[in-house]
DNA sequence: AAACTGTTTTTTCACGATAAAAGACATTAT
DNA sequence: ATAATGTCTTTTATCGTGAAAAAACAGTTT
């Protein structure tokens, strides 16, 4: 089957969405930086456009004919990434229980189960290793470290400490910064997604990414800024797993938030300091509850 | 071609250094643990050096017959890792100047100059990543983010908050832990070695990396300790790019190591502290003034 | 001439296949 | 009964291959 074609498919769904909005498309080059694929997709897309009768097209003129139907759109689940299909199975598997910590990782077995080749399992495997929950014997197995006590527990040493410079970083840009801007715009979604809390709530865990993410980026490290992929591939997860009180929590956190911001915005690096300790040391506490407390070692 | 035998070559070498000490060898279980590879990878050898006349094999009974030659050895090259060779040929290029930061990497390219399949070339891109040198841009090719100061600048931060952390758990461990007596071996080491400094200079480099990597055990965090990765890689092509002054440098560093170790054992926070901080910075003064200086942007 | 479209080439992504290496199982020796 | 050896099976490492996607080149249009 060789490749797949989802990054066409993709496109051409979100490209559905901007026909909604005009008479005709724009150039080629155009929709291509748009869309953030090469000309080459985008000349496929408007192939099938043209020949599902949603436009006219010869060579400049692109002119919409008809507005998009539900059924024109690909299915959803036929736009994702072979990364993404591996990286939810393997999520599943691992949260779903079962997943004993010094267990070895099968390649070719959790190929099967996925239904994709080894190449793709092995390239996962890799890349997720930097997140130090698997391991990689040397010409042998991987070895499931397993989501721990242990495991929140580094993680989150890290986390402050980054974050704490990261804070202090930016409560040091100058003023003309356009970071400042960014962060009263985030203050507004935060302030507006406060009072809607009780029907949006399950909206807050993005909003938090970004949050979090324009603070580190001001350490301007990248090795902090990589990092914050860690926490927030751990976050997602542990969002989509434990629902338990989520509307508490994150109103909670909303409220720490704006605490946060308002220290930021002081530029006093006490009130910095303590705002963002005091955020860091909830989150770490909601991530710890969340994880099902370790067995102790069962004899058979 | 599909994969070489290079588990197998390495290890036969190793094996046949095990011959000089024994008049026979132990079981096969036990050879492959002492060598580190499968009941498979030892029988071959065996089968091999009873061909060669090395020993005479027979059930538990392996003799050895003659001390090896010089040519009982597989040449070196051969036993190298795949990766391996991929990483020198890569940072060859890297460090042999003409790489421009935001040049891209044609994994393709890479493949057939170095003569290997293009997936053991993306593999290595993937795991190389996390050393913060190169991006991938989605559905694309990586750039080249070079060698440059701020990575050295960037490097070097994160290293020092995480070896300040280090030292300070160190310190704080009980006097009952082995790893007192680990420090005493190192420092032991370091003092041999300044003593032989004329000719041994070159040695240093490895002793430096067991050093620091014991102190950043003493974190009990995963991304700490991983992170010693980065840093050690490095190092290895920094010491083996920049001569200049090397025996000079290195007698330096072994002061400022055992002034640490010395720290470290007093158990004082606060000498502790210093000590690390000084031999830090000259560690970051030696890599930066190592750095090319970047040329400004050249129209031709 | 600048920006677009049409066409061709190159590169990336993913698979199945195969040898090396690991691991499991059965058998034999201490 | 334990621990070795002998044999067979499974898994990992690597390649070549082909379709998807990107990129380069050439020819048109404004």
């Amino acid at each position: 089957m060789s490749k797949s074609n989802n990054v066409y498919k993709d496109a051409y769904n979100r490209c559905l969405r901007l026909l909604d909005e005009t008479r005709s498309l724009p150039s080629e080059p155009e929709l291509g930086t748009l869309l953030g694929v090469s000309r080459t997709t985008v000349r496929t897309i408007l192939a099938r456009m043209e020949e599902t009768g949603l436009i006219a097209w010869n060579k400049r003129a692109k002119t919409v004919l008809r507005e998009p139907r539900p059924d024109d759109f690909f299915p959803e689940e036929e736009t994702d990434t072979l990364a993404e299909i591996i990286e939810r199975s393997f999520m599943r598997r691992l949260l779903a229980g079962g997943a004993e910590a010094g267990m070895q990782i099968n390649e070719l077995e959790l190929a099967r189960e996925i239904g994709v080749g080894t190449t793709s399992v092995r390239e996962f495997l890799i890349r997720f290793s930097r997140f130090g929950l698997i391991e990689k014997r040397r010409n042998s197995h991987w070895v499931l470290k397993g989501f721990t006590r242990a495991f929140a527990l580094e993680l989150t040493e890290i986390r402050e400490m980054f974050e704490l410079r990261s804070a202090a970083a930016f409560a040091a840009l100058p003023q003309d910064s356009a970071v400042w801007a960014d962060l009263d715009r985030l203050e507004d979604e935060h302030r507006l997604l406060a009072s809607e809390i009780a029907t949006r709530f399950n909206e807050f865990s993005e909003l938090d990414e970004r949050f979090h993410r324009l603070i580190h980026r001001a350490s301007h490290n990248r090795f902090i800024v990589d990092f914050y992929d860690v926490i927030a591939m751990i976050f997602h997860y542990h969002y989509q797993w434990n629902k338990a009180q989520e509307r508490e929590r994150n109103e909670v956190a909303i409220g720490e938030h704006l605490a946060y911001i308002e220290g930021l915005k002081s530029r006093d690096l006490g009130k910095v300091d303590a705002a963002c300790r005091k955020h860091l040391k909830s989150a770490r506490q909601t991530l710890l509850t969340s994880i099902p407390e370790s067995r102790p070692p069962q004899k058979s």
